[in-house]
DNA sequence: GATGAATGAGACTTCATTCAT
DNA sequence: TATGAATGAAGTCTCATTCAT
């Protein structure tokens, strides 16, 4: 490539409309999870993104609605995922087990959004904030994760004391939390947290 | 006037200044546990105790004075319940227990400030907030669950394939979590959930 | 009154809530009818005030509630004046003379609201736009106006060939635009205005 | 390409050209008369040109610029009009009434024009606002009609007791004012409120 | 001619805090 | 202790306009 053309293909990569808007969306996740949604400036954005905070409402109408895009997609794909894995084959244990790993790999790839969800639920989920959809998806993946674990019961694999209700919400608690300390470039990978979760999450904690 | 009157009308006045103090606290526990500290206004505190905003400091120095009022007697109290736990007596897997029961118990007494506890982590846990004590009164109560850990692994009590750091924060973030969902006038009890999760924990989901 | 009581009055004129309240609506009146609800911005009326803008949120939720007080003051008054009238005793004639000179008395004791209500009723009169008290009396007031046109030309005082809609509107329109033109220290009264206009409406512009 | 297509495609150009700005000032007009001049936005012109706002000012140079040459044209005809009509022969009441008449069926044919002449005086008669011409042709238009007026009273045609003043301002009013609740698809035509204007004004509203 | 991105000034509003009374 | 008024900093958003491509 001559300098000629890494100069065009940087001007191109800039004036992308889509590229643009992905770009400033990174930037609004990243800080929206770092610093919280209203702590965050419109002018954070735009600083970040060398820009002036009106110059964001070229590409979005409000600091809503990117809010609102960062989280449509989030819960549209993790939806998608967990759907898959139950609706695939395996026992309920096995099934489990993926949407844990699912889970951990989401806070891994995902990692702002996963934040975000943790810590900006009370706006997404209050009835009247303009999220329901965020509401919707999660009552939709209770419900799967609800179903493996009543199949779970019935089919022997999962000890019929504990509450199906119950322990979704420990397991789920559990994993998303996570998110809170984990560190990407700290001694432990998702996928370890992962297997150690499930073996405490399979034996429990006592010997014997 | 009396010097009788004076003097009881001196007490009361200690007295209901006192009580003014600790309902007024309360309030904005309240308050800040369900909209978040940030969210809610100083105004929404005086409108809560039928004051205007601006008559709030003869009470309180700050907003941010309040919410130190409130974690620093939280925190305290907590710390104090978990030491008489570890430094009793009783085999690690017993103060495990009794520390996720006094866990939950906190949670049904104290549930403003666990919530409190949780969301605004960001703000009570940066090192540069004023509420270095939070985060002081955190790691010593991390220290003593990593102790009955530590314990319970080195007397076989618990699994040894389990990294105790981990386990930690597996089991902290599922039990204070619950005070996202836990309802007072629900089903369930803190109780009944600490047995259930007792139960998952000490065994495990799996059947077998 | 030494003048120690009239530094104290001047005071407690300046503290007193419902005086400091009217005395900014009073100014907003003024430069919204002067300027346009719209081009007036929160500071002109606070810099006016000899405030700062914010501080007119102490008094005041919104701009545009400023304008809801202004008018809706201003519009229950009009409606009970046209109401007396009509309701009182006398002639069709008699009656829509008093109207008239009423209407005129008004651009000369109310000229803000009376601009406000010809200029903004576009933003007051818009279905959606949270004035629909303005759209109500404003039709209240037009059949109060139609009656006395009816009246008059059943009881044979007004030509019948004359539609009383455009009578209405034609009367209505010359009465009020007045306020565009009318200059309070002008050569013309109002008083003066209206018999000029009762004379042209009552016998036309031509001779004989 | 041949110099036939060449021309051909330069006239096209400067034909579209042409036609493109007038379409424009068109939509631009019907916005700035039913919204308000400075309520509608660059944008708003641009929506409904189909083209983005930036694009607009390859045709004009700023959104003053269209507002002037919109009532620079508007301002300029109407003058020609009534001079026409009171430079020609009739007595003083025929050239009134045809001034009236004049003025209504503009209201049909320019109806955006005389609804932004009529809503927006303030900006286009302001001395500082660089539409001084729309000013000046409203001194000359007044000149015309009271120049009608005057010469009906000298010849005995208009009542003697009426100032010309006045009755122009009262005519000048309510003509205009119609275009405020004029409805083009409604029960009475231009034509039709006119006649009933001026039976009205030749003989007033009272019988005998 | 048109696009897409950005500017920059300024709008309304919020809110913790202060202070004279 | 409480009120009523005000401060001042900061926040979200609007919009006419510019300009490289």
């Amino acid at each position: 490539m001559t300098s000629d053309q890494a100069v065009r293909s940087a001007r191109r990569g800039q004036r992308d409309g889509l590229s643009r808007r992905s770009e400033l969306l990174a930037i609004a996740a990243r800080l929206f999870a770092a610093r919280g949604y209203r702590q965050t400036t419109v002018r954070d954005i735009a600083d970040e993104a060398g820009i002036l905070s009106g110059s964001l409402y070229h590409h979005f109408s409000s600091k809503e609605a990117m809010l609102d895009e960062i989280m449509r997609a989030f819960m549209g794909d993790l939806l998608d995922r967990f759907r898959t894995i139950v609706d695939g084959d395996g026992t309920p244990s096995r099934k489990l087990d993926e949407l844990i790993r699912s889970s951990f790999e989401t806070i891994r790839t995902h990692r702002d959004e996963v934040a975000l969800y943790q810590n900006e639920s009370s706006l997404l989920l209050a009835p009247e904030s303009g999220f329901q959809f965020v509401a919707e998806s999660s009552r939709e993946i209770e419900r799967l994760w609800l179903q493996v674990l009543h199949s779970g019961q019935e089919s022997g694999d999962f000890r019929s004391e504990l509450d199906p209700g119950l322990m979704h919400r420990f397991i789920r608690d559990t994993v998303w939390q996570t998110v809170s300390w984990y560190r990407p470039r700290g001694r432990l990978k998702t996928s370890a947290i992962a297997e150690q979760y499930l073996t405490l999450l399979h034996g429990g904690l006592l010997n014997g």
